[in-house]
DNA sequence: GAATTTATTTGATATATATCAATGCACAAA
DNA sequence: TTTGTGCATTGATATATATCAAATAAATTC
């Protein structure tokens, strides 16, 4: 369950400079800190708030990761972001709409909830949290942009391969997280389960990928690349 | 092909209402002016920009229709947004990245080309415009998201029969403008040409739908609601 | 550790939509 | 009017992916 862990010592916290709040001087934060943002966690597939709500806050990740899903009455799925620590989400409230997406979280989280109306205040007060915003913006309708492009136009082996290579960050031995289930996976990319499976397991099977407890490896990116890029050039 | 109409006069705008300035007093409509925005024709399939060009402006459409399309090296396409007056596109260099996606005229089009350091400049000292730009964003976004949902989780028939009803404006006589061809309707869809053909001539048998140059009118807006939601009720 | 539950894999089959190919129609050009 | 050119329609067929069903495997609970 969620529970409230305090109220937001912004000036201190370790997810400012990832934030909105990045290039806010320690003054303003400390007004960003009497607005009382409160420090929730969540544990994994609780929802933060359902499509249809009215919102009183939007949120700041702090830890973990969270998927936005919009769903139809029968029941089908569409994830249609996946936030990390740092990211902005809920923020339908700016334009006083409801919210036009579910928030569940992925993993274990911890999230900053941000009132609407002292946010709003100091936006006005300081044209850089707005500039910060901006950047959000284009960088999400990129991104938004690139999905339609994947869902729209491209065949499922090239949305996968794309989404093993691009997605997430690899360590250095190469190895990365893959918090996401089949079913998941499936649910982002506009597949079922079983084809996401049948891709993977080909993959495998042929050495292209590895993996282990929620990690994957890619040995042969150029396999991948050739996937994503059948017509073009593959470095 | 395109060409200069003059320098904008954005006090007398016809779209000044539908803009991003909206809000702004006259005082700073007349600052806005002296950053002299150049009004622009542009013939119906010409580009306005180029996915990866480099900006130097944002535009206002005041006339006409625009896609925004995104394109794969094989000459597959998806339609990631349609324009209409008052809209604003090409804002990418304000997060100094460039184009993501070409923008093309549906019909022949009016636009006003905004110098990006004099938009920059005049951000900072009027909220109001932010504050636009900020309800635009979520606006985008929702619309994103939408076809997200649309494209990943949804048939052929149901993204067509929601294009046909929440598409675009009727006439209080019924009809409604349809520039779209079949073929952009696929793009916009994720379809073949074909299969939009088939599900159209399909309606029009039925008397679901009518069609006459470049006009629908839907005869049965019930059914194709059904379509649209296969479990749901409708009114 | 055994028992349940949940997620993944694999196979057989169905089906929606794409692909390929041909024809028809509307509008522009000559 | 004829000739062309692009767009829309229709049909036949192919195929990628979904669906249904069952078998493993992995994770949780007791």
């Amino acid at each position: 369950m969620s529970h409230i862990i305090g109220k937001g010592r912004c000036i201190s916290c370790q997810v400012r400079h990832l934030s909105i709040f990045a290039n806010l001087s320690t003054q303003y934060l400390g007004e960003l800190c009497d607005f009382q943002p409160t420090v929730m966690t969540y544990t994994a597939k609780e929802f933060i708030y359902r499509q249809g709500d009215s919102p009183n806050n939007a949120f700041t990740l702090r830890k973990g990761l969270i998927k936005l899903i919009k769903s139809l009455p029968d029941g089908r799925i569409q994830i249609v972001r996946i936030l990390k620590s740092g990211d902005l989400f809920g923020f339908d409230g700016f334009a006083h709409q409801d919210y036009n997406q579910s928030a569940i979280a992925l993993s274990d989280c911890e999230i900053c909830h941000l009132p609407l109306a002292g946010l709003q205040k100091l936006r006005l007060q300081r044209p850089e949290i707005d500039q910060a915003m901006m950047q959000r913006w284009i960088q999400s309708l990129h991104d938004a942009e690139n999905m339609m492009l994947d869902l729209g136009a491209k065949k499922a082996s090239e949305r996968l391969a794309n989404f093993l290579v691009n997605w997430g960050e690899s360590e250095q031995d190469g190895w990365k997280k893959m918090p996401l289930s089949r079913q998941e996976v499936g649910n982002l990319l506009g597949l079922t389960v079983e084809t996401v499976s049948r891709f993977l397991s080909d993959w495998k099977r042929r050495g292209v990928i590895q993996e282990r407890k929620g990690c994957i490896r890619i040995k042969d990116k150029k396999h991948l690349c050739e996937v994503i890029n059948p017509k073009g050039t593959c470095g």
